[in-house]
DNA sequence: TGCCAGGCCCTCTTTAGGGCCTT
């Protein structure tokens, strides 16, 4: 199997807003790699984005100015990141906002990355259809996932979404009879229609 | 910094609007 689902890295940012386009950077980027369905190796790093971050954002995340003050640049940390991810394919929830970020972030250092992105909250809309919501501290709860009860700091929003995506992949294997999803499977699993999803997924067993 | 965006999904839809998610 070239691109198995449970070997992936799954990453989160902590940043100023909601869009680089309008001038919000990464404060923060948490991430662990998975293999083989096992935590192998985690990555974690503030970085400082040129500019005070407003009081929303501290209380958000609890992420002060002061921690940032003598933070590595944006620049810097991103570098050490694009090492770390590599060519893996990558997992977030809600992974359109942070494949803003990582694009963004990652084009003003002139790198990039070789893998894709699958979406953690469109797959457990289409899995979970009786959740409460799809937040990501609800589905933690919703699953019964442990946690450490951290949420808004990256390293934990990371661990607890690949708690949820191994828990997904053994939902699927348990409830659905789909044994080795690959990750393309994953991507097309969330872009498929609600009515469509039982024929999709006995399409995979 | 500047007071914000963008993609997906659903429906009272498709010549559109609004809620959900992320910080």
């Amino acid at each position: 199997m070239s691109d198995p689902a449970n070997s992936v890295v799954v990453l989160d940012f902590e940043t100023t807003g909601l869009s680089p386009t309008m001038g919000d950077r990464a404060i923060e980027v948490g991430a662990v790699r998975i293999e083989q369905g096992e935590i192998t190796g985690s990555f974690q790093q503030l970085m400082n984005p040129g500019f005070a971050i407003n009081s929303f954002i501290e209380e958000y995340t609890g992420i002060r100015n002061g921690m940032l003050a003598h933070a590595p640049s944006c620049e810097e940390v991103m570098d050490q990141f694009a090492d770390f991810i590599g060519d893996a394919n990558l997992i977030a929830h809600n992974a359109s906002f942070d494949q803003r970020f990582l694009d963004a972030e990652l084009d003003v250092i002139g790198r990039g990355y070789g893998g894709e992105f699958a979406c953690s909250m469109l797959i457990a809309r289409r899995l979970y259809p009786d959740a409460p919501n799809h937040k990501l501290a609800s589905l933690v709860s919703y699953k019964s996932i442990a946690n450490d009860g951290v949420f808004h700091r990256a390293l934990a929003d990371a661990q607890v979404t690949a708690q949820l995506w191994l828990t997904m992949l053994n939902d699927l294997a348990t409830e659905y009879q789909v044994k080795q999803p690959t990750f393309a499977m994953m991507q097309k699993l969330s872009r498929t229609p609600k009515a469509k999803l039982h024929r999709f997924l006995q399409a995979q067993i």
